[in-house]
DNA sequence: ATCCAGTGTAAGCAATCGCTTAGCTCCGGT
DNA sequence: ACCGGAGCTAAGCGATTGCTTACACTGGAT
């Protein structure tokens, strides 16, 4: 299996931030992970501090023991959420070999990522859809982590082009297209789909090369599968 | 240009609701104009009816002159704005005519829904992505037009597959990616793009027929273009 | 002349918001 | 034995929330 889990806890797969930095205090996960939850159901502006603050068994003051502020605990979600994200995409390229193809790398980076939302889609909900709740200075910090994600999935289309493997008109417009199509499942999944996070993987992956590679040379599956 | 504005005002482009009920009074137009935009900017639960209200030119009591509840205003944009989705995607799936070829039908949707989304990015944002606002029975009844909207996407997918014009092993998925790329436009047009919602739908309707488009058959151009 | 429905506002209500303050308990270090 | 900081809470601050009430103005029908 290409795309690994990455050192997640396979009993803790429906949140990002339940696996990350085990040495802060249990009551600041247990912030976020409520957080996350909340936000998720909700909104940010959804979402009160007291609300917050129940599910993690606090007093509603107790949040800023650990947190300065709402945005703050929101901001933290986030950054770790998009590194992880990162993460798991320069690793699916990785792990696709050196001497990969533009295929190979583009096929592991689509189905890692997309399992990777439909895996984690609560905590994913809350960091693609309600970013613009950032304050500016941590909102351009976020954005530049989801730039490199885009360059990834860019430069495996400008590569492909390069050798002659790909056909690709517009590769900043494909670019584009390829993530919106990814990042929405953290929008919709689990609903309207009976099919597990690799699976979605495998089926995403199968569509983006259908819309790279070039007329009559269609991988009908990957290698190795 | 196969899909119209279907009546839009071309002065008022940029929103949905402007151009609707004419016959409405002006001052709930306003209303609906200036709730649009708040929304777009700040989501549902961020805006405050004072927000709507100034924006609009109204004391805060006067929104509820025209609208019961901040819900209910939310409600009449999001109804609204899915109608005029469906008829785009329906008025666009008639125009490529009654003989037309699957394909030629799915370029015409995709290319329309597409050019929507990005002409009408401000509406379009608000209607996809703040859907949890509604109440309950509110949502439910959105969310049937939206399953309309989806339906007439997987009804092309399954014609083209019947019919041997398309190979999509997962009708039902395909149509979901394909209509999460269309949908996720509204939410970074017209940031990181420089090309028209005309521009931008050729392109889109172009990926959508690689995604369906059985091995060495995919048309490299829109026949009439 | 009178009325009345439609459109609007000033003022304000109860509730909730993010966050602070003052003070408690607990526990490891000395 | 005692200290000091970390973790937490009860209480509450000022601001803002969605919305209501009471009242004013307008223009057309009677």
């Amino acid at each position: 299996m290409p795309q690994s889990d990455a050192g997640l806890d396979p009993a803790q797969e429906q949140g990002l931030v339940e696996a990350w930095d085990r040495a802060a205090a249990p009551a600041a996960r247990r912030l976020m992970i409520a957080a996350v939850e909340a936000f998720a159901a909700r909104g940010y502006h959804g979402t009160s501090t007291r609300d917050i603050a129940d599910r993690a068994g606090l007093s509603p003051a107790g949040v800023y023991v650990h947190f300065a502020s709402k945005e703050e605990l929101f901001y933290r979600i986030t950054l770790v959420g998009h590194q992880q994200t990162l993460r798991s995409a320069l690793e699916a390229e990785a792990a696709s070999g050196p001497a990969a193809s533009a295929a190979e790398r583009l096929r592991a980076v689509v189905a890692a990522q997309t399992a990777f939302e439909a895996r984690h889609h609560t905590t994913a909900r809350v960091i693609e859809y309600d970013l613009p709740c950032l304050s500016p200075e941590h909102f351009i910090e976020v954005n530049a982590l989801r730039r490199q994600i885009t360059a990834v999935v860019r430069g495996i289309l400008a590569d492909g082009v390069k050798s002659g493997e790909f056909d690709v008109p517009d590769v900043d417009g494909t670019a584009l297209a390829l993530l919106s199509m990814v990042t929405d499942v953290a929008r919709w999944f689990p609903a309207n789909s009976r099919q597990t996070p690799e699976q979605l993987g495998r089926l995403y992956a199968d569509l983006a090369l259908r819309m790279a590679a070039p007329h009559g040379t269609r991988a009908a599956d990957a290698p190795g599968h």
